[in-house]
DNA sequence: GATATATTTTGAACGACGTTCACGAATTTT
DNA sequence: AAAATTCGTGAACGTCGTTCAAAATATATC
């Protein structure tokens, strides 16, 4: 059997992850070092280079398990049968319960940088479909006029908008919205936005 | 004369900064290192930890130029005599032609984030104010209901969702627009908010 | 202007960090 | 069971921000 090598390596991996994850929960990206990862994961320092390519790559799949949750929790917030409207403004209130309810790992989602000129591998870009997914088809109903294309450029838009509200005010303390009203300002802005979009 | 001292500490504390926005705006945050700036500036490299607290709140010092810049950039872009809707439309642009023309130096302003638990002078977050000044007022005229606190307010929500476009279409490569369509999103995200704000 | 005092400049040294690598242990193949 | 391959190990390296004692310079006192 040629697969307790590959049991123990992704055996590993797990342990790595789960550690990562932990410690970023706990104190933020920042807060994740690679003596901490590997003692909590029980290995040696080098091991973590053996199971990824480097720490940055550990934390891209931190990430991917945060935008799995992040995708269900969306999936999770939408009501039955309920109209376009409904469903977009049940949508960004999902998102802001998430970013409020895991704040480090949300956070980590948008402020994780990998180094000048390397990019995301393919797998991961993907995996943030789930943003704009759900999006998509309340707002067709709203603009049938828009092509596939169009319209998927605008869902990003649309996410990128409720996104910029829900960031400000959690990460940037100097122009952010106070969390007390964030919740009605998302509300306000998406129902602006839907009006606005309904009418041209 | 007790000011040669003076002179030359202010005379320093210029040559540091200047070094680090130049570093800044070539290579980004990350690409600005203590010794780096200092040797550019001509000091030794404790110098720079007389002049300031440490590397961060030179970068402080560094946002503080470019909010100014950007302050006054978007004073220049409103058109003389029209009416509240130009108005904002013209502002979105203009902060999309200052983040596309000045990419590193704005994206440190919202990257930057000081030590955990640390905040920022006051005199800084003063600063973020031109970030929303301008458009308080065609929003008031929008939305003559509103008082003054919750016109502020919702000009930090126009604000958020404006800059939240930008941001994901210039440093997010994953839900981010492409920059040919930043424009027409942003215009469109603009026109459609303040249709549905006019209305309620 | 000379001496004494206060401040600043200097760069070597420190500790924390991500990453590498030669070696020994473990696993797979022959 | 021996040979070959892969993996785990942790000491060591280079880079970084920051500190600090000594040297240099500026100010105050007479």
């Amino acid at each position: 059997m040629a697969n307790k090598r590959d049991e123990n390596r992704e055996d590993l991996k797990k342990r790595l992850i789960d550690a990562a994850e932990a410690r970023i929960a706990a104190s933020g990206l920042r807060g994740l070092k690679a003596r901490d990862v590997t003692a909590d994961a029980g290995c040696a320092l080098g091991a973590l280079y053996n199971a990824f390519e480097d720490l940055d790559h550990l934390i891209l799949h931190v990430n991917s398990r945060s935008l799995a949750r992040l995708g269900a929790a969306l999936e999770a917030s939408v009501p039955q049968g309920a109209g376009p409207k409904e469903v977009l403004l049940a949508l960004a209130q999902g998102y802001v319960d998430f970013a409020l309810g895991n704040y480090r790992l949300w956070s980590a989602l948008f402020n994780h940088r990998l180094p000048e000129g390397v990019e995301a591998p393919e797998w991961h870009r993907a995996e943030h479909r789930v943003l704009i997914e759900q999006i998509i088809r309340p707002l067709g109903v709203l603009r049938a006029d828009l092509d596939e294309a169009d319209l998927e450029q605008r869902a990003k838009t649309v996410f990128a908008a409720v996104h910029g509200v829900v960031y400000l005010a959690l990460t940037a303390r100097f122009v952010g919205t106070p969390r007390a009203v964030l919740p009605r300002e998302v509300a306000a802005l998406v129902e602006a936005m839907m009006r606005g979009l309904a009418v041209s």
